[in-house]
RNA sequence: GUCCCCAUCGUCUAGUCUGGUCAGGACAAGAGCUUUUCAAGCUCUCGGCACCGGUUCAAAUCCGGUUGGGGACGCCA
């Protein structure tokens, strides 16, 4: 059996969103699956719509969610490459040059010319039928009556994409061709160009689309967000990697948490889906903080740690490790994304954090000094000062003055925090430390 | 318009190939437990086989049609 081929062949016309990060996921699963090769085929033809920027991000994305490749190419360094099997074509009557005319689209040429600057090569499609088992959806055929002639060479000598497509799988010896449904009806065309050139054909397997949630494909206005920007939104990528598994695949058993390796060990090609799906963000919020709760805090710090040093709250080169690593744990379980921390954990980075409105009138608009003096003095004289000994000086006091903790619990929080929700109190007062705390609270017996 | 593909809760899906378990799980939503708020966790509720016909003792599952959705019809990729 012959080692499975993969490629992945993005266009470096814009960013690797969604879509097209699908795409590659499966190619990627599918060739780690069955310990063959995951390719890269850049598809730059386009000389004027090709960006390096995009090539970079593309690149990156791939990279930043695990799909490392095996090789690397570049149509565009190929061009020889499809006009001598453009030419082979021609040579045998397959193909005929063709002048652009403004009105008339194609015109057919006088053969037995050598090619000239301005003409195209156009693959004559001859009428018959044309079938394939997609691996996914099963037997789709064809009958090329809506096949219109085939431009193999556009006029400007660049090849055109079906033609530079099949003459790359085959020399590059791509065994199964996994890609989005868009290409179904490409498929037709690019099979008579194999059994043209004598190429024996690879397996298809063509991909359900992603739908936007206003229905329609992703498109830049409807959620074809650049993976790049997932990762600056705080997404991790093993979270978007096991999100986008599972739009359109199902290792079964109703997980829905599952990491690569067990993804590849359970991926089957013929159960994706036949569906498309509709992108949903919730779930993927949800996915996220699944990860972020079970990541190695240590390891999730180093994610964070770059986020802290751009609010300008650490400096990454001299700063306490285990502090920072204990407000992690401290948030870990309320995260939905990495910047939430920096957002939620403020108030321990810097004094003049934002205070919530809602939340002074809420919890202290009425004077609370008497009951603030007495827990400071308490706070003064707590030896060890940890945890557990806030918690017992806190509540010996509300049971001395007789009120519901809570009654006391919910300003003092705000009062230390700016806001009514975070982790327990007796935590946020521990890591806070007693200066700070004690600072704060004398803060607001000041009148705020 | 022509061709191609698809059809299970609002969303992602299991089940369909190899008809026969109250159509199962997750997200979201709602309720509750816990509690110091939020998150997490736990429990419960809501909600679906698009429709019509056929085959069969039996259909989400097989067949046909209808409707609906999506895609493709470039010298873009």
């Amino acid at each position: 059996m012959d080692t499975v081929r993969v490629r992945f062949a993005p266009s470096p016309t814009g960013n690797l969103h969604i879509g097209g990060a699908r795409t590659a996921l499966f190619n990627w699963f599918y060739a780690k699956s069955k310990q063959g090769k995951f390719i890269l085929r850049i598809e730059d033809t386009d000389q004027a719509r090709s960006k390096k920027e995009y090539f970079d991000e593309i690149t990156f994305s791939l990279n930043w969610l695990g799909f490392h490749w095996d090789e690397l190419y570049y149509q565009s360094r190929r061009f020889d490459i499809y006009r001598d099997y453009a030419r082979k074509l021609l040579d045998e009557g397959r193909a005929y040059l063709s002048r652009k005319v403004p009105d008339a689209g194609l015109e057919q040429a006088v053969q037995d010319q050598p090619v000239e600057q301005g003409e195209a090569i156009v693959f004559k499609v001859l009428p018959q039928k044309v079938a394939f088992r997609d691996l996914i959806r099963g037997e789709i055929s064809f009958d090329t009556e809506v096949i219109k002639d085939q431009v193999l060479i556009k006029s400007d000598g660049t090849p055109a994409y079906n033609f530079a497509c099949v003459v790359d799988d085959a020399l590059m010896g791509i065994t199964h061709v996994i890609r989005g449904d868009d290409h179904i009806s490409n498929t037709p065309k690019q099979i008579l160009l194999y059994r043209a050139l004598g190429f024996s054909l690879p397996s298809f397997a063509h991909l359900p689309l992603i739908l936007s949630k206003e229905g329609g494909r992703l498109s830049k206005r409807k959620g074809a967000t650049a993976i790049s920007e997932y990762r600056e939104m705080g997404y991790l990528p093993e979270a978007l990697v096991n999100y986008l598994l599972l739009l359109g695949w199902s290792p079964g058993g109703d997980r829905e948490i599952i990491g690569t390796e067990e993804s590849i060990r359970l991926f089957d090609i013929a159960h994706v889906n036949k569906t498309a799906a509709v992108l949903d963000l919730d779930k993927l919020d949800w996915m996220n903080n699944q990860y972020l709760k079970t990541k190695d805090p240590s390891l999730l710090m180093e994610e964070v740690l770059p986020l802290l040093e751009k609010a300008g709250y650490i400096d990454t080169n001299n700063f306490d490790r285990n502090y920072v690593l204990s407000l992690i744990q401290l948030f870990q379980a309320r995260l939905t994304t990495l910047p939430d921390f920096v957002e939620r954990a403020d108030f321990f980075f810097r004094d003049d954090f934002p205070l919530d409105r809602e939340a002074r009138e809420k919890f202290l608009s009425k004077d609370l000094s008497a009951e603030f003096s007495l827990f400071i003095e308490r706070l003064k004289k707590l030896e060890p000062f940890d945890i557990a000994a806030v918690e017992s000086a806190f509540r010996d006091l509300v049971q001395e003055l007789a009120i519901q903790s809570k009654v006391l619990i919910h300003p003092v929080r705000v009062a230390l925090t700016g806001k009514t929700v975070g982790p327990g109190l007796f935590e946020v007062i521990y890591y806070l430390g007693r200066e700070r705390t004690i600072a704060r609270l004398e803060w607001w017996i000041k009148g705020g």
